[in-house]
DNA sequence: GTTGCACATTGACGCCCGTCAAGGCGAGCG
DNA sequence: CGCTCGCCTTGACGGGCGTCAATGTGCAAC
């Protein structure tokens, strides 16, 4: 299960350009396949992932987002390095936008996917385990979203995205979105995600090198309780 | 896109025993390879559906759940018939219970999945339409389940149940689940669901025959505002 | 019948958090 | 430098919802 990580590696490898580890097989059709795109910052992709294309975030981060009749942004989902995009259904109502300039995403058709697919068993699994990957983390957003004070979700969220980010320190995570993110992501209010950072930094359980490098002092404050 | 509905019913019509509709090809592979599976209300069934196993609801309802070390519950997917179960990895920290006595799936192992997948591109396409369908399902979840106030909430998970129900009569549903768990799956307390729905009542927006059978008078109030 | 239980509803109270407002801080730029 | 513009932080206020408590209702058992 969750070869998701190993899938990231494989495709970053292999979408270098003069990999001397590509080799015949399976990687080498990827690398065939795959189209890699950037794009900027706040720039919407609808049209660089439709009609059923899957992609795969190489670097920077994109959101998924959709927004409200109110003006209320709501955030699905973030995916980072490593993550896929694009199995769930297009619908009209939800938006991807880069979060930051140096986004770069690894583009598949749904053609594509489905002939790697059906050439070799090991990349139809390796699709298989993003998909579900990408369940995983919306059930574990849910039980983030879902908690009952704004502190315990901001807590919550803190965890699992150092759990997610998997730097070479776990104890220093680096958040990939503003604020104003976090709180859409959350669906709290900017200020009460500030608050309870500043509430954290005061016990100690945090500190703030800057609002998006932090260091995490005590793990345990970030664990269910 | 979106197959599911289509999904449902064949394997409702395949699982059927002296099925007249049954062929061969495609669904008498999959009559072939289902295990019927029928379970009583809260009895748990994570060795039903384990080791990368993916089960179709055939009747009654599954609740997928976690709890937390305080002891609440949350509610992270409720499947009716038609929805597929496992495609995520399987977490111990999540639970699935039948919420009722006629609860009855259709059980594929992995390997099963995977033969019937290779044998045939429709099948393969199902499958696959049936993981988009459940990442679908996760991400309007959190659209109803991020709504700033409760009331929005229910007003949301209605409309959500009255789209996926999909009844003779769109504006009559019958709700798969309690108050309670309604108030676990939307992350508020029992005694604001109840609350909730006396005011749709007041308002003359909804009628409760009984507490789980509703209908809905303007379907206005349950769409976006 | 009535006993028991699960589910549902209604009321009262207190606190958390959304809203509004103001200010600080750093980056980019003329 | 001075200006602007995101982004972040802090404070005050009020309403919504969680909590606690009590009552109502329907069903099953016996």
């Amino acid at each position: 299960m969750r070869e998701t990580p190993q899938c990231a590696e494989l495709f970053t490898r292999l979408l270098k350009p003069n990999n001397p580890d590509a080799e015949a097989g399976a990687g080498a059709a990827m690398i065939a396949a795959a189209r890699e795109t950037r794009w900027r910052r706040n720039q919407p992709c609808d049209a660089v992932i439709a009609g059923g294309a899957v992609a795969c975030v190489l670097s920077g981060a994109v959101r998924k987002f959709a927004l409200r009749p109110n003006g209320q942004r709501q955030i699905i989902d973030v995916t980072v390095p490593g993550d896929f995009l694009g199995f769930a259904p297009s619908d009209p109502a939800f938006f991807l936008e880069a979060v930051s300039n140096d986004t770069r995403i690894a583009c598949f058709t749904r053609a594509q996917v489905e002939t790697l697919a059906a050439g070799s068993a090991a990349v139809s699994a390796l699709i298989d385990n993003c998909a579900a990957e990408a369940i995983r983390r919306l059930e574990h957003h849910l039980l983030v979203q879902s908690r009952v004070t704004a502190r315990e979700k901001v807590r919550a969220y803190l965890g699992e995205m150092a759990r997610r980010m998997k730097t070479a320190h776990a104890k220093a995570i680096t958040l990939p979105i503003t604020r104003y993110d976090i709180a859409d992501h959350l669906g709290i209010a900017v200020e009460t995600v500030s608050r309870a950072m500043t509430g954290l930094r005061r016990r100690g359980s945090i500190r703030l090198k800057t609002p998006r490098d932090i260091e995490i002092r005590d793990p345990s404050m970030l664990s269910d309780s």
